[in-house]
DNA sequence: CAGGCTAATGACAGCCACTGACAATTGACA
DNA sequence: TGTCAATTGTCAGTGGCTGTCATTAGCCTG
């Protein structure tokens, strides 16, 4: 995990410290006032250091969603076999949301990446890039499902409509979660399982009880 | 419709022009090697008076487009009451797209704007804005459709679920008829059709026939 | 049709995100 | 310790975008 060496270990702690400090200024005076040579001087690194650890402003507001993405990746991969597709994505969200919180922590307060969720959620530059990260991922998603389930992914339309309405879904949570007032990890597992459970009824043709 | 006056009139004219220009070069040469200053000299205008007529770079290259969403929510404002939410968003898109021809050509041709879209879908910094566009219309859908059934978008999950799936689908046809060799309204139409009616199957729990 | 009003434009200066190039520094390792 | 390579700082430059102010050009009234 860790490389041993003081250059990894100082390249890796003015990373994280980039980081820390540029989320502390989005979420304090907001993204699009915070400059970069800002996050910068904060950190006592040069603007162009700065483009060296990350490809763009908008790339350090998504560190931190980076790893929450790759553990639900990863807790698909270890849904069993023989759960349906759309059961496997449901249950990997719900219990990735169960052990994402000291994943978080190890690089900055969970409370900060909550915040930041939410600045995400309503700055427009933010929400589309955050939104073709989302499309991005669910490529990836698509193809594992395909795979699980022994299909080609460009011949059988399933899997990516599967995803997509799954991560369509997923998306209007995050959004009502975003601008609730309910900022705790707890309040968005919930609002999934809740939104997840009403795509069936969603889709059938008659919606009066 | 169209407001008498000469100034009015020159000013609509300078929009399409620019409109014109902008997505020939885009398609030509690809957004980003395409500057505003070049986009504005071919014009014969100033950069300064591009930027009075589109807030960004991004906004002329979602002029046609945005043309196009607006027909379709007309199209499912239209669509009987007694219609399926599902259903009457199905048919609005499918009889949308047999009549938005003609509009695309009052502005710039057809062809110019199916391979500006694949422009849209190959260029990150555009698919981006194009996903975060997508979800205001989401919105206003979801709401339309609320409306329809006589329900609270903010209290009934269903209308921002169901929207949700379909707008999934369609963002997936849409990727794929961008990569794929066929491009026609017609190509794009079928393949829809085709994704469309795979939705329900997809959510179902056993994929094997 | 003269002259005043206002909308539209151009010219200019400046901010900020981002990049290439080169020199200076600093771990790594023989 | 000295050499090598990775990391960083500096600087100059490009491109998107904005504010300001003077100029131009359609419009409207007398």
């Amino acid at each position: 995990m860790t490389v041993s060496g003081l250059r990894e270990r100082k390249k890796q702690r003015t990373r994280d410290t980039l980081v820390r400090v540029a989320l502390e200024l989005f979420t304090g005076k907001g993204y699009e006032r915070t400059t970069v040579d800002e996050i910068a001087a904060a950190v006592d690194v040069s603007q162009r250091t700065f483009f060296r650890y990350f490809a763009s402003k908008e790339e350090v507001a998504f560190a931190v969603q980076q790893m929450v993405e790759e553990r639900f990746y990863e807790a698909l991969v270890e849904r069993p076999a023989e759960e349906a597709p759309f059961d496997a994505m449901r249950n990997a969200v719900l219990s990735a949301w169960d052990t994402i919180g000291e994943a978080i922590e190890a690089v900055v307060p969970v409370e900060l990446h909550l915040r930041m969720f939410q600045v995400i959620e309503s700055t427009p530059a933010l929400l589309a890039v955050h939104l073709r990260r989302a499309t991005e991922m669910e490529e990836r998603i698509a193809r594992l499902i395909a795979e699980r389930e022994g299909l080609d992914v460009d011949a059988d339309p399933r899997p990516r409509v599967a995803v997509a309405a799954f991560s369509g879904v997923m998306r209007v949570t995050g959004q009502l979660w975003g601008r609730g007032t309910e900022l705790t990890v707890c309040a968005m597992r919930d609002l999934t399982e809740t939104y997840l459970d009403h795509l069936g009824p969603a889709l059938a043709s008659e919606w009066r009880d």
